[in-house]
RNA sequence: UGGCCCAUGGUGUAACUGGCAACACGUCUGGUUUUGGUCCAGAAGAGUCUAGGUUCGAGCCCUAGUGGGCCAACCA
């Protein structure tokens, strides 16, 4: 048996009551203030995905642009870059600023029909009498002023003879409503900024709860989806609504989920543009910003995004999910689709001894195990290479399976080696390991040699034939698992110092094929994806997410 | 004069119109493996916030309580 959702299920409800499902219409209204976030994938997807399941259901990408203080024209554009980027077509491409001649229409109906005054007070005066939610709050001393006086005044601010905080629209509903948003609230303001779009045509701005439902009005949306925080707002977009509708046409329905929380990490564009202006990350699109722009360099696929979010499911209880959800869907997909490579993070030196000083042998191995079509690509063994150092111990713990002295390894993709001696330099570092080969232990040779078990394979990279590479690590940007309940100027308290963190790696010579956005398995390590920031001299990859790890956690638990 | 929303293993989501609480992630075992990856097999972990009520029967319906969230921007 399929589960509904509860959205499909009020929208299959709305169907046997005779919506025509030919009608439905949904939107997606990002404001134009900042870059898209993991929580706005879910709203994309949400959507998006119920237009695919009723087949013939549109949805429509509106830009909330009613506030040019905030708003730019490059969000707008990255905000469609990453929509078509998770692999969504909109319906048509509207912009709230596009019905700002509709909406001022409607609001001088509104002041004609008595539904709306001007008030001439001051923002604090005006807050002041709101009340509170147990107080019940006062009218405006301008609640009564004639149609023809709020006219003339609404017209004088449209024509920019008001300044900014001098006169305001407010709809007449009722300051004594629990609702505090029904006490009479602003629909219009006047605004110096320039818009991005409409230039200097307008300055006054309609307010978010005027301009939302008419624009889904005009859009004729069936089903305005929005968060919970949004719930109180219903009461007054039904209001709006109310004053507008006709018959014969479609009456859109808000309906509101529980947002989606992602652990260790926020999604509060106020917080994000924070972290972006104080320059405690690179950009919108650093790795670690949970942002669309930011996965995407992270590595992360659409595919994977999309997963993720339709297994966090639909529904309207709080909500954080565990970082480890995402992870899993990244893995599982790359896991897939990614070509194999070694490379060496922290080298240290090994010298197979019984193998002449110049020698140079090509091996095959495989592209992906988990799929031979993926082919095979050569790797050039020499005497000596670099394996990790994390790889080597001498004096090695009970469930070591990596080398030390005396202890048989594999090189992956190539023979069986045995550790019989360690250098260490003036500073007790490692300065190189000696060891001896198998000769018949070749992989795939088929030798009874090369059949041995050993109790390891490490990768490696010839010392001498690699491909330097930079490799930048990332960890959680915050210490702490929900960062979101920090104010914005807590969030420094909470700031993991150790996200990011480059070396210097070496790779196989293949790797010098790779091209920005490539994304490959480093064996044993974990995944990873070329960054923008390479040259035609210089590879620089960031890491996507590891491989899970057994051993990490043996150890730790040691 | 307060209003509204929510409550199911560690996390998230299911359970059609009341009928043995399921799936995924995570955790833990074991097996396979030339990646301590993948894959395979298995296990533990909730009796559905509490108290009443309706019912043959309640996670689901009703009432009250408790806990959490949202609402007092000329933001969206």
């Amino acid at each position: 048996m399929e589960n509904k959702n509860f959205i499909e299920t009020i929208i299959d409800q709305d169907i046997k009551n005779g919506l025509d499902p030919e009608a439905l219409c949904f939107r997606f209204p990002p404001e134009p203030n900042g870059f898209l976030h993991i929580g706005h994938v879910k709203a994309i997807v949400l959507n998006f995905e119920l237009a695919k399941k009723y087949k013939k259901a549109k949805v429509n990408l509106r830009f909330d642009d009613t506030n040019p203080e905030k708003e730019d024209q490059k969000y707008i554009d990255a905000i469609k870059d990453n929509i078509k980027w998770l692999g969504y077509s909109w319906n048509k491409e509207c912009y709230a600023s596009d019905y700002f001649n509709q909406l001022y229409e409607w609001a001088c109906m509104l002041i004609k029909s008595g539904k709306a005054y001007i008030d001439s007070q001051t923002s604090d005066q005006i807050a002041l009498q709101k009340g509170a939610p147990t107080v019940a709050g006062q009218e405006s001393p301008y609640r009564r002023r004639s149609k023809e006086e709020n006219l003339f005044i609404f017209n004088s601010m449209k024509e920019g003879k008001c300044k900014p905080g001098e006169h305001v629209l407010r709809a007449k509903i009722d300051m004594r409503s629990p609702n505090m948003l029904m006490r009479d609230p602003i629909i219009y303001r006047v605004l110096n900024s320039e818009h991005p779009r409409t230039k200097k045509k307008w300055v006054i701005f309609p307010m978010y709860d005027w301009t939302h439902g008419e624009s889904d009005y005009i859009e004729q949306i069936t089903h305005s989806l929005c968060t919970l925080e949004f719930k109180p707002h219903r009461e007054l977009y039904d209001w709006f609504l109310n004053q507008i509708v006709e018959k014969g046409k479609i009456r859109p329905k808000q309906r509101e989920f529980a947002r989606l929380n992602l652990s260790h990490t926020i999604t509060s564009k106020r917080k994000l543009l924070f972290l972006v202006e104080e320059g405690i990350v690179s950009g919108w699109d650093d790795p670690r910003m949970p942002t669309i722009s930011g996965l995407k360099r992270r590595g992360y696929t659409p595919e994977a995004l999309k997963k993720f979010v339709t297994a966090a499911g639909v529904a309207k209880r709080e909500n954080v999910i565990e970082m480890s959800l995402l992870e899993f869907y990244i893995r599982e997909e790359l896991n897939q689709t990614c070509n194999r490579m070694m490379v060496v993070h922290e080298p240290i030196k090994l010298t197979i001894t019984n193998l002449p000083k110049d020698y140079e042998e090509e091996l095959l191995v495989e592209n992906n195990p988990e799929d031979s079509s993926f082919g095979k690509r050569k790797i050039k063994l020499t005497r000596s290479i670099f394996i990790e150092k994390e790889d080597f111990m001498e004096d090695p713990p009970k469930k070591f399976f990596r080398l030390s002295i005396g202890a048989e390894v594999r090189l992956k993709g190539a023979y069986i080696i045995k550790a019989n001696k360690v250098n260490y330099k003036n500073n007790g570092e490692i300065d190189e390991v000696y060891c001896t080969y198998d000769q018949k232990s070749r992989s795939g040779s088929g030798t009874e040699e090369s059949m041995r078990r050993v109790k390891g394979t490490l990768h490696w990279v010839s010392s001498t034939t690699n491909v330097p590479v930079v490799i930048r690590e990332y960890d959680r940007l915050f210490i702490h698992s929900s960062p979101g309940q920090f104010k914005t100027e807590e969030l420094y308290r909470i700031i993991n110092p150790n996200s990011a963190t480059v070396r210097n790696g070496y790779a196989e010579q293949e790797i010098g094929k790779a091209k920005e956005g490539d994304l490959f398995q480093f064996q044993r390590k974990g995944y990873y994806i070329v960054d923008k920031d390479s040259t035609d001299k210089q590879l620089v990859f960031n890491k996507t997410v590891s491989l899970r790890d057994n051993w990490k956690k043996i150890n730790k638990n040691n």
